[in-house]
DNA sequence: AATTGTGAATTCTTTCACAGCA
DNA sequence: TGCTGTGAAAGAATTCACAATT
């Protein structure tokens, strides 16, 4: 545990699987800090975010630190602090949305983003009738003007909210502006270089998984883990 | 451990990451027929689904009847139709969306879902001044009569589109209605019986995961595999 | 006594590589 | 020839189980 190349900055990427609880332990971890717990155990932590209990030790056990106490549990400000500085949420990351329909304004009302270092710059559309209009607290900047917004606001993440016939188009714009983080909500699987990071967010996805799962009869729960007997 | 599972077609539950892919190759499938072809190998059909071949075609493995003909590759409505009853759109799925906001109003205009056996039912909110408004054809219906409208539409999946902070009574309701397949835009985990399924669609957990990509320097690129050099 | 941290065992997933077929 | 289908091999992720620590 001395070792410090081993994991940290610069270190070996993270499981994506890991990533992913990650992102739910902090949530539970903020919870469990508004409701004014000091400690908890991975028990608890676990429950509320849907793991088991080994999994979770072993997750953070490849951030490195060593947050927690044996016999007493984790301190949560600690351990919450330390997985937002793994993910990298003490950095600033200025988005853009692109699209400012139902979705795009939905997007750009969510505050779950604040308070974790993201900041919303801009809000774009193509169509002159969304320019100009106020949303969050942003005028709609037309979409011609995506590079010189990008650019003047150094926008470093994206969010793709506009329909799927126009969205490989609106990628390589931003690509094209220097993105390399993009958020998709359009229904299509884009296409775009390697260095370019592309997270899909897709409702028919999950449809159709819910859909296989309710046919198949097959309960499928994530969030309960299978209890021990014996 | 007891092997439950003794389903249709000689098949066992699919392993979750195949089903994600089923359903980008249903997509890709679907964009190819609109382009009028009538095979595809599976070299094709996984670039345009961001997926490898191999992996492609140990997942139509899985999937029982064999779709493809050596030296030619996979009749496209064939496999199209194979996938989409493999997943259960040949059934009817009456949904309902939980929160006539901007985010239910997106979702509820969103056409994606519709042609695969998902039909809108019922949009519902709890807020008077949005009960009685028109969305997507549909008229908002108190969050009171969830129960009853429910009943009525033989609604069978729900989409909880409200804040985090009412999401779990939401959930509540859902499942002593009767549904046992929710999707989940609220940051919030929930907690339900193992025999509902819940499928959650997060906006923070990408803009992190994005984030810590960012940070750390890597590129991590889903969708397109490493390109062959030619 | 309680709970973490982690090697070892297990299970699951992906990739390889090639036989088999059109 | 070209491409699928699939066992076998390799690689990851998860779970177990227990020594270490407060």
């Amino acid at each position: 545990m001395t070792d410090r190349d081993t994991q940290q900055h610069g270190g070996r990427a993270l499981p994506e699987a890991t990533l992913e609880r990650l992102t739910v332990y902090l949530r539970a971890l903020e919870a469990a800090q508004l409701a004014g717990q000091r400690t908890v155990s991975s028990e608890t932590l676990a429950s509320a975010a849907g793991a088991n209990p080994a999994i979770l030790r072993k997750d953070l056990s490849l951030l490195g630190g060593s947050f927690g106490r044996r016999g007493v549990g984790y301190d949560v400000p600690g351990l919450a602090d330390h997985i937002g500085a793994t993910l990298g949420l003490k950095r600033q990351w200025r988005m853009a949305i692109i699209g400012a329909g139902n979705l795009g304004r939905a997007l750009a009302g969510f505050s779950g983003f604040r308070g974790h270092g993201f900041e919303l710059k801009a809000i774009l559309d193509q169509s002159p009738t969304e320019v100009g209009r106020s949303v969050a607290g942003l005028r709609v900047s037309p979409a011609s003007e995506l590079e010189s917004i990008v650019a003047a606001e150094s926008v470093n993440m994206a969010v793709i909210a506009v329909p799927g016939a126009v969205a490989q188009g609106v990628c390589d714009q931003l690509v094209a502006a220097g993105i390399r983080s993009i958020l998709n909500f359009a229904p299509v699987v884009l296409q775009a270089p390697a260095e370019v990071n592309i997270r899909q967010v897709d409702m028919s996805r999950e449809l159709q998984i819910l859909a296989y799962y309710a046919h198949q009869g097959v309960g499928h729960q994530d969030a309960v883990p299978p209890l021990q007997s014996e």
